[in-house]
DNA sequence: CTGTTAGCGCGTTCAC
DNA sequence: GTGAACGCGCTAACAG
């Protein structure tokens, strides 16, 4: 379909060997500064491109990166590709999505299958429905690989997370300070050290201000978003809590239609408040207290580690870079 | 980083050639059953697979597709995004993004960087910046290309578009049904077929109803937040309509600042009615009334209709692929 | 059924 | 300054 302009057809009309015109293209300081020239124009005007394919086999470089996500359909994840695209294309990058759906075996089936050359490197936020640090113990020997948000810890890699303790301590705190006292949690990612850390925010904000922890006030995410529902409702029907705190922006809607359902005014019968890169969402709702991780500095951050590993440059300090969440406190506290 | 297990490091274990070894990996009808058997043992065994740049440079097939789209973190694009990889997935094809921020340069920019062999077909939904047919009609001579949602029309390329006219008519009739003769108009995609047909779907839906246009009622799309803000309040202050018909997503906020900012009620000063694939945003506010285009299914169609494309197979009737809008009426038409 | 040979397009080495 | 020759890992043509 494309006419094959390459090297070779560059050497041929302008009447000079091959590897002349690969140096030239390369700006190689044995070539003249005329031959040069004439190699470039003509380059140019035939729209010539080196072939990836060959440079790769030849450099074992791809310049290609891959991102392992759950999903991109998803606030969060899409503007962390957003900034990992950022900094791919300064770099002259290209980048490979792959969605894992929150499956373990497609997570590992895919950067299996990226373990041949087919990428310099991988960013990857886990799946959360296992916590297998074998598998990425012996996966990053192999490859440079930057986990992002949702992590292994205790391995040799890099992570860029967030502050999710301290966000989800001030976020209990601050309901608290509203008067709730019967605050659910909404549980996500309890698997992963994400899940645990807000959990423990959550639970050491309670401790602080001595109110008793309620096992029955825990609801934890499974998929199937009728289960996540029922749950909710029975939730509210039974304990009559005075607050939600969900822990992940998949429980936003569940936490909503239950609400409705049982026709409970929010926030007046129950204040909500999730963690959520919601904007528009935010704003449709202005009422809506959130927790914003910045997705997009989260991307760009993972991506510029992944580059410095790349280039083998010292990573300036830690393998664990983290970044502050916002929590937006909204009139009145819910939604 | 990851030790050489090569086609040539296999038959040298096995004692066999190279060739060989190539097809029994391929499956080949010459091979004996007895010889696959021990190439594809020993394959496993050392966690075989083939180098992609080597067997791409022989074979021109890169098993990969590019994705040239404005921006991931929209609903609208992430959900194509998902539809598209669910069919590249069944197909074992790989998926590069690319993302135009709306700006035609980057645009030629990065698919001239694809013409090269690193892909084997592209999906795209261009730029609303400019409508320059020239490039693309050129470009799909040269590659194996499928526009979707934000399409040139009138090439030799496959297009997936959704029924803009009719369900912008529908979603005007709506509004007229509801009550309101003064419907304002924030229009998107100027440049484009899809924001071309929205416009008229609602200009034919006030004629059809006896209601004179009024070009003041209607504020054009830019870049830079602010800009739509202060365009939208002027509008509300001066012109005083009793709707406001946002055909694209992005509108949505500042319409909504809008309002707000000067103390009009959403529904009862100003109904409002969005192009819009925001589930959670409906949820939040179940009043919204909006009109969702099958985002997921889009994705999914353009990227069959490539696959059918890259393996030779009849493409069904039509270049011209329509899918349906989804009109959700809420309560009292409004947000 | 198996092996030999010849590249795919590029970059590198070593002659000239 | 320039060019001939080789090889990255794999596949396809042809031979046997």
């Amino acid at each position: 379909m494309a006419e094959a302009v390459n090297i070779k057809r560059l050497a041929q009309e302008l009447n000079i060997s091959i590897a002349t015109v690969s140096k030239a293209l390369n700006d190689s300081y044995e070539i003249s500064l005329k031959t040069k020239n004439r190699v470039w124009t003509l380059a140019k005007e035939l729209n010539y491109t080196p072939n990836p394919a060959a440079s790769n086999l030849r450099s074992n470089k791809t310049k290609t990166i891959a991102v392992v996500i759950p999903c991109v359909a998803n606030n969060f994840f899409s503007l962390s590709i957003m900034g990992i695209e950022e900094i791919a294309r300064q770099y002259g990058y290209h980048v490979l999505i792959y969605q894992t759906h929150e499956n373990i075996e497609a997570e590992k089936a895919f950067t299996n299958s990226l373990l041949n050359g087919r990428v310099d490197g991988i960013l990857t936020s886990v799946s959360s429905s296992e916590y297998n640090s074998e598998y990425y113990a012996n996966l990053v020997k192999k490859i440079p690989l930057v986990f992002f948000d949702r992590v292994y810890e205790n391995l040799d890699a890099v992570r860029v997370t967030t502050d999710d303790y301290e966000i989800a301590f001030q976020a209990t705190e601050h309901l608290i300070e509203c008067g709730c006292t019967k605050i659910a949690y909404l549980f996500g990612l309890e698997n992963l050290p994400a899940g645990k850390a807000r959990f423990a925010g959550y639970l050491d904000a309670l401790k602080t201000h001595g109110i008793t922890f309620m096992e029955q006030l825990v609801v934890k995410y499974h998929d199937g978003e009728e289960f996540n529902l029922q749950q909710i409702k029975e939730l509210l029907g039974k304990h009559k809590p005075d607050a939600l705190f969900s822990s992940i922006e998949e429980f936003i809607i569940p936490a909503y239609r239950a609400c409705r359902d049982l026709s409970l005014q929010i926030p007046n019968d129950v204040k909500v408040l999730s963690f959520s890169n919601l904007s528009t969402a935010e704003l449709l709702n202005p009422s809506l207290t959130t927790i914003s991780q910045p997705a997009f500095e989260i991307g760009r951050e993972a991506a510029k580690c992944l580059f410095k590993i790349l280039n083998n440059k010292q990573l300036d300090d830690e393998q664990n870079i983290i970044l502050k969440s916002v929590l937006t406190k909204r009139e009145s506290t819910g939604g």
